[in-house]
DNA sequence: CATCAGTGAGACAAGTATGTCTCACATGCG
DNA sequence: CGCATGTGAGACATACTTGTCTCACTGATG
C-alpha cells in the first residue's frame, strides 16, 4: 500500500518532534530551532520541512497542548460526581502535561495583543464551569470567582512543574500538592471542639 | 555643592528608568532596548550609558524587585502575631510590585543553568520561615512543605498580576483573591452541624 | 540495477537586536 | 560669552536566528 510505504520511509514522525519540542521548550522555552531540531535527533532543514517556521511548530504545541487538556478535561468526567473529586481527577490528568502548559502559559504572556486560540476559550469555561458547578452545589465557597480559580489552577500547575524541573519539590508529590492547597487551602481545618476566634 | 550640581544635570535619573522599564517589561517580557528607552523618555544612547546592556539592566530590576520584596516581608513584619494574619500583610505589601515580580519570576525560568541571585534565596527563606512557624503554631496545615506553599505563592502572585493586566479579574480584588485562596482553598468551610461524607 | 523520495549538512541572504561610536545641540557654570 | 557636561539622533559593525536553497547520501521500491 503506497500509504504504507510512505509511512516507513517517514522515519521523523511528527508526533515524536513535537513532543521532543516540548520537553525541550519546558526547560528552555527559548531554545533555537536547531537546538529543537537536535533535541528530536533531526536536523533543522527536516525540521523545517515539517513545521513552516517557529511559529506554526509553537501553534502546533499549542494545538497538542489544547488536545491533551481537552483529552484530560473528557477523561475527569468533569461534570460527574462532587465537584471536589472532580478536580481531583482532573488536576491527576493534567500532571503528565503540566510542563508544556507551564511553556504556553508563559509564551501567551507575550502575545500582548493577538487574540489567544478558541480552543483555550472553551478549556477556560469548562474549568470555570466546574468551580461554577461547585459552587452551586455548596461545595466550594462563592467569594472567589470562577475566573480567577481557574486561572489561580493555571498559576498552581505552572508553578508545580517549575518546582518539580528544579528539584524544589517532589515529582510524586505533584498532584497531592495542588489538589490539597486549591481545595482546603494552607490553614488548618479547625478541629470539632476547637477555639472560635476568626 | 558640586553634588547638588550633578544632579540637576542628571535629568535621567537611574530609579525613574528602572520603575518604567518595569512597567513596560511586565506587560511586554521580549521589549527591546529601543522601546524601554521609549518608554522611560531617553534616548536608547542614554540608556546604554546607564545600564551597560540588557543583561545589566535585567540585573538592575532583579535587584530592585529584591529590594522591594525585602522592603515588603519587614513591612509585613512577617515574624510578628499570627501567621495567617502576617501571610494577609505580605500580600497587600507585595501587591503594588507584583507585575514585575510575575516578570522576574517568568525570566529566571530562562537561566537554566546558572545560579539565582541570592538576594532570592534569602527572601524564599523568609517566606519558607513564614510558613514552617504557621506550621509550628497550629495555624496551618503540616503536609504541604513550606518550600511547595512559597512557590505557590509566588504562582499565584504571578497568576494574579497576568489575570489583573489581561483584565480577567478587578485590580481590587487581588490581595483579597490570592489569601482567601491560599489561606483557606477554594472549598467551602464545613458548617458545624453539616452532613459527614467526605 | 536504476530510480526516487526523504534526509543531513552546509551555504546563503535577510531581518533584528545589540553594543559602540561620532556629532550636533542644549543647558548650567565660571 | 566661552566652556564643559549630558543628551538625542543616527550611523555602523557585529552577532544571532530564521528561512530558503543546493547537493550528496541513504534506503526502499520496481
Amino acid at each position: 500500500m503506497s500509504h504504507m510505504r510512505y509511512r516507513r520511509l517517514m522515519a521523523v514522525d511528527r508526533d515524536h518532534v513535537l513532543r521532543s519540542a516540548a520537553a525541550l521548550l519546558t526547560r528552555k522555552s527559548t531554545a533555537t530551532m536547531d537546538e529543537v531540531a537536535k533535541a528530536a535527533g533531526i536536523s533543522r532543514a527536516t525540521l523545517h520541512r515539517q513545521f513552516a517556521g517557529r511559529d506554526a511548530l509553537v501553534r502546533a504545541l499549542e494545538a497538542l497542548g489544547i488536545a491533551e487538556c481537552e483529552t484530560a478535561l473528557a477523561a475527569a468526567r468533569t461534570d460527574e460526581g462532587p465537584a471536589t473529586d472532580a478536580v481531583r481527577r482532573l488536576v491527576a490528568e493534567i500532571e503528565p502535561h503540566a510542563g508544556l502548559l507551564a511553556f504556553l502559559y508563559s509564551e501567551n504572556q507575550l502575545f500582548e495583543g493577538e487574540e489567544q486560540n478558541e480552543g483555550w476559550a472553551r478549556i477556560d469555561e469548562s474549568v470555570a464551569a466546574l468551580f461554577r458547578r461547585g459552587q452551586s452545589s455548596g461545595e466550594f465557597r462563592i467569594d472567589l470567582t470562577p475566573a480567577w480559580l481557574t486561572e489561580a489552577l493555571y498559576g498552581l500547575l505552572a508553578s508545580a512543574a517549575w518546582a518539580v524541573a528544579e528539584g524544589r519539590v517532589a515529582p510524586k508529590d505533584f498532584t497531592h500538592m495542588i489538589v490539597e492547597l486549591l481545595l482546603g487551602g494552607v490553614r488548618r481545618p479547625e478541629e470539632p471542639a476547637a477555639r472560635k476566634e476568626s
